[in-house]
This record gives structure tokens, C-alpha cells and sequence, in this order.
DNA sequence: GCGATAAACATACAGACTGTATGCATGAAT
DNA sequence: ATTCATGCATACAGTCTGTATGTTTATCGC
């Protein structure tokens, strides 16, 4: 048996409670989809009330943003981990491709940062999101290919958006049952053929 | 002036009614979001009530499905319309983009069709209308120029889906201001990729 | 350590929305 | 012409979101 209330600094007790919601916001999201999602469900997953709920976070919307970011944030993690730096360019991509769809993989991803996150918090807040984590990856390995002459010379910029959203694409096809060695070797080859001849 | 409620057949009163109402619906979806979207606004908007909508509809889930389905074949009328049969594979498939992308331009597609659509009615709801309408362009253009031994061999189904969440990309893209040409320019390089050296 | 202030919560409330149930009116059927 | 079914309007029950208010717990000056 623990003290009723060991005293706890605001800091942490505001953390941990923020950190609890996130987590079961998390899996309500996930198993209902955000609209189905009811914050009353939520904090009873979380054990707080909505008062805490609403103390820390805005809006519902505002919670389910903190969920996207904190997952965009585990996927850009899990790609860094999986592609050491100092491949060459092509196999970066293709290496670091193969880690995203690996990182989806896990439940709940795609729908929350390619099906809810896009529709709840716009295309633009998406890009930002993968902007500040792992949409880098893909956007400087272009970059680098271009540079040093393996890839053709095209705006980088437009050609990082299409890559990623068929890589997106593929998460979503993989996870409803495509085959995952076919949507490798479209990828591969659609990144190939970028290829100066 | 005309009589006060000239008699009309139940079949031409259903069919009005329920125009009105996804023409209605289509606007305040695409003002207000999916999510934001009250049924009250849809009613006041077409003039009828909610007892109209809850007859024709199951719920408002289905009046939007039918709005994002009338959607997508306006899209799909628009591409056939601007891709004359008996072109060769290849510009085919790039000038049936380009009609894509001119089709998506109209305002609220994008929102309707790659933002909402997907996440409300889901992805594989969305292949299906994809496949019942335009989708099948890009899928039999693909299978055509593979068979005629003008891009590499592939697996179809998984190009045509990657190749497709490209273009509804590049349309968000466009959209919110990205550069036309750039994408364009992007789009045909993925394209021409594949083709045989 | 102690009072004052502010932060972290809990509870209560107002407004709005969705879906259903019920009632009425108009066209269809015989 | 009467009966029935369809199209639609109104009323209602349950739920949800966001806010306002109250209570407890930590922080800060002294």
C-alpha cells in the first residue's frame, strides 16, 4: 500500500497526465475513429475527468493533434534507427522506404496519420507534421540523389510530395491485405526509373 | 404563378427531393467539412426537412456517400470526356492525368473526394467508387501499355494505386497553391519512368 | 512554517446535434 | 371511392462538446 497522495510537482503531475490522455485518446481514436471517439470515453480510459482533459488540451481536436504529432514522432524514430547514415543515395531511399511501411505497420498508424489526420487537421497541417519528423528523410535523400547526379533534375519539392504519398498509398494497401512484395516493387521501380539512364 | 402544389408522381417527387438534397448537402460539406456539417444547415439549404433526409437516407454517413459517389462520376464524365479513345498507351495516361487534375480543380472535390471521403466512408469505400468511375482509366491504360510492351512489367493493380495517390496528391498540392507545372513535370517523369529503355 | 496565489483538476450546466418515433397528407392500387 | 403505401413534417430521447464554476493541491514570498 502506497500514501494516499505522495506529492507530486505540478510539472510532473501535468506531464504524466497529458502523457495518460495522449495514450488513451490514442486507442480510442484508433479502435472508433475520430468523429466515434467520445471524450467521455477517452478519459475514462485515461482515469481523469473531462475537466483535466479540457484543462490541458483546447479541444478535442487539439488532443487528437497531440496524438498525430507524438505518432508522426515514433515513425520518424523508427525510420532513423533502420537506415544508418552513409548509404549511398538510391539505396537510402529505397532502405528508408521499406522502414516507413514497416513502421505503419503498427496498428492504428494509418488511420490516424493518413485517413483522420489529413481530414481533421488538413493536408497542410499533415505536411507540416511530416515536415518537422520523418517527411525529411525522404525529401533530403532526393536532394542528395539529384545532387549527385543519380536521379534526374526535377523539382524536388513536387517529386518528394508524389513519392510520399504513394508510399502512404502502400501503407494503406498493405494493411487492408495487398501484398506487400508487389507494392515493394512498384516503389522500387517507381523510384528507379527517376534513374539517370 | 403557378398552382399551389401542382400533383406530381411519388417517383419524380423522390428523385427531386433527394437531388436537392445531395446538391444541397454537397455545399455545406464542402464549406463546412464532413464533421461540421449539421443536418439542420443541409435541410435549411435545400428547403426541405430533416424528415425528408432521414426518409430518403439512412443517416447522414449515406447522404454523403451519395454525394462523394455523384462526385466521383462527374470526375470520371470529365476525364472520358477529354481522352478521345485509340490514343497511344503512354499519352494516354498523361494526358488522362492532366484531365484529372484539370477535374479535381473544380472547388470541394479534393476535400470531398481525398480528404473526407477517405476517412468517413474509408479507403476501401473509396477504391471501390474509384473502380465503379475513373478509376478504371488509370488501371486499364497501365495493363494496355504494359501489354504492349511500351513500360516495364509490373505488378498492375499495386502501380495503379500508387501511381493514382500521386495524382490525388498533386491535386491537393495544386490546390493549395502549389506550382501546376511542377507537378505535371513530376507526374510524367514517374510515368516515363517505367518506360523500357 | 504560513498565508496568499495560482495551477491542476472535478462537477455542473447550456446549447446543439443525431437518429427515431409518431402523425399527417398525397399519390397509387383495386 | 376506399384502402394502402409512400413521402414528408414534427416531436422527442439520448449523447456530445465546450464552458463556467467550485475544490483541492502545489508554489511562492515572508
Amino acid at each position: 500500500m502506497q500514501q494516499k497522495t505522495k506529492p507530486r510537482s505540478n510539472q510532473v503531475r501535468s506531464e504524466t497526465t497529458q502523457a495518460t490522455l495522449i495514450a488513451a485518446a490514442r486507442r480510442v481514436f484508433v479502435e472508433k475513429s475520430y468523429a466515434a471517439a467520445a471524450t467521455p470515453d477517452i478519459v475514462v480510459a485515461a482515469g481523469v475527468t473531462r475537466g483535466a482533459l479540457y484543462h490541458h488540451f483546447a479541444d478535442k481536436r487539439a488532443l487528437f493533434a497531440a496524438v498525430v504529432e507524438a505518432e508522426a514522432a515514433a515513425v520518424a524514430a523508427t525510420i532513423e534507427a533502420a537506415t544508418p547514415a552513409g548509404l549511398p543515395p538510391l539505396q537510402a531511399l529505397v532502405q528508408g522506404g521499406e522502414a516507413f511501411l514497416d513502421a505503419m505497420a503498427v496498428p492504428g498508424r494509418t488511420r490516424l496519420l493518413l485517413l483522420d489526420g489529413p481530414a481533421i487537421l488538413g493536408r497542410a497541417a499533415m505536411d507540416a507534421v511530416d515536415e518537422r519528423h520523418g517527411g525529411r528523410t525522404l525529401h533530403e535523400g532526393l536532394t542528395a540523389a539529384m545532387e549527385a547526379g543519380v536521379i534526374r533534375r526535377l523539382p524536388v519539392a513536387a517529386v518528394t510530395t508524389l513519392l510520399s504519398a504513394a508510399f502512404d498509398r502502400a501503407a494503406l494497401a498493405i494493411e487492408v491485405g495487398g501484398d506487400a512484395d508487389e507494392y515493394y516493387e512498384a516503389l522500387a521501380a517507381l523510384i528507379h526509373g527517376l534513374v539517370l539512364k
